[in-house]
DNA sequence: ATATTAAAGACTGTATTTATCTATGATAAT
DNA sequence: ATTATCATAGATAAATACAGTCTTTAATAT
């Protein structure tokens, strides 16, 4: 079981925009070399958090990606579910008489997880240069 | 992220060992049609569980599998890492002037639910009846 | 010897991941 | 209006992982 590489660049992606600043448009163009990985593979993951209401998009010239949150409110969790989704780790396929007893304890046990990467939020990990 | 259908087949089959007591010898023909799979399919998880020490098997006639440790003492962290292996949820693969500062919150997540899944023992879940 | 049982290897089909390439659409600057 | 810039979407392809089967080999009780 391991998180996806989209994963880790979009959080990497989320961590260099709030280094940047709240205001500072980006394109995909500087964050794909940022991260060394094609323009329209880092695009597909960017859409993602577009649509999860992450960041916002502007098309055409001087255009680019911009926090459409203040980064305090940004948690890994929060990055974590747009690329990855919501469904749960653990889904016990097979019959029971009534519930997979199993399934409770794994569930609890991703609970666990997630609510530390609530709390865990991405500014928290950034070393961010005064503004002049 | 999602754990393999093999780890839910193990966590299922010690489970049921457990519930058959530690001494009983179960074949995994017989294992294979509880769960409704292939005998050489189950066979191979069923030598995982061998080799991480959780369960000892007997070949020939008469053979089969038994627990090989007190079921008090059996996480579910134990069957998960014989089937999934130890390695990390997340591995930063990019370049950083020094550690990766998104890995560190991401192992302590994860060491927060491996935490809670070797406190879990199977045999919390298991309803057992009593010897006669 | 034979029947029973586990282990191991080769192989297959499917799904997912990780991309790339090629359009298409939006927008600002000229 | 045209052009350059930038995001979005679709089609495709390679690589990897997952789920599962088939066949052979090895161990052991009867």
């Amino acid at each position: 079981m391991k998180y996806t590489k989209a994963t880790n660049y979009a959080l990497h992606t989320i961590s260099f925009m709030i280094e940047r600043g709240q205001n500072e448009k980006l394109s995909v163009h500087v964050l794909a070399e940022r991260f060394q990985v094609s323009v329209t593979y880092l695009s597909k993951i960017l859409t993602q958090l577009v649509k999860a209401g992450l960041i916002e998009s502007v098309s055409g010239a001087n255009g680019g990606y911009t926090l459409r949150k203040p980064p305090e409110n940004i948690s890994f969790m929060d990055v974590i579910w747009a690329i990855e989704g919501t469904g749960a780790f653990f889904e016990c396929g097979l019959q029971h008489e009534s519930k997979c007893p199993l399934q409770k304890v794994m569930n609890e046990a991703e609970t666990m997880m997630e609510q530390y990467l609530q709390k865990k939020k991405l500014i928290d990990t950034v070393y961010i240069v005064a503004d002049e």
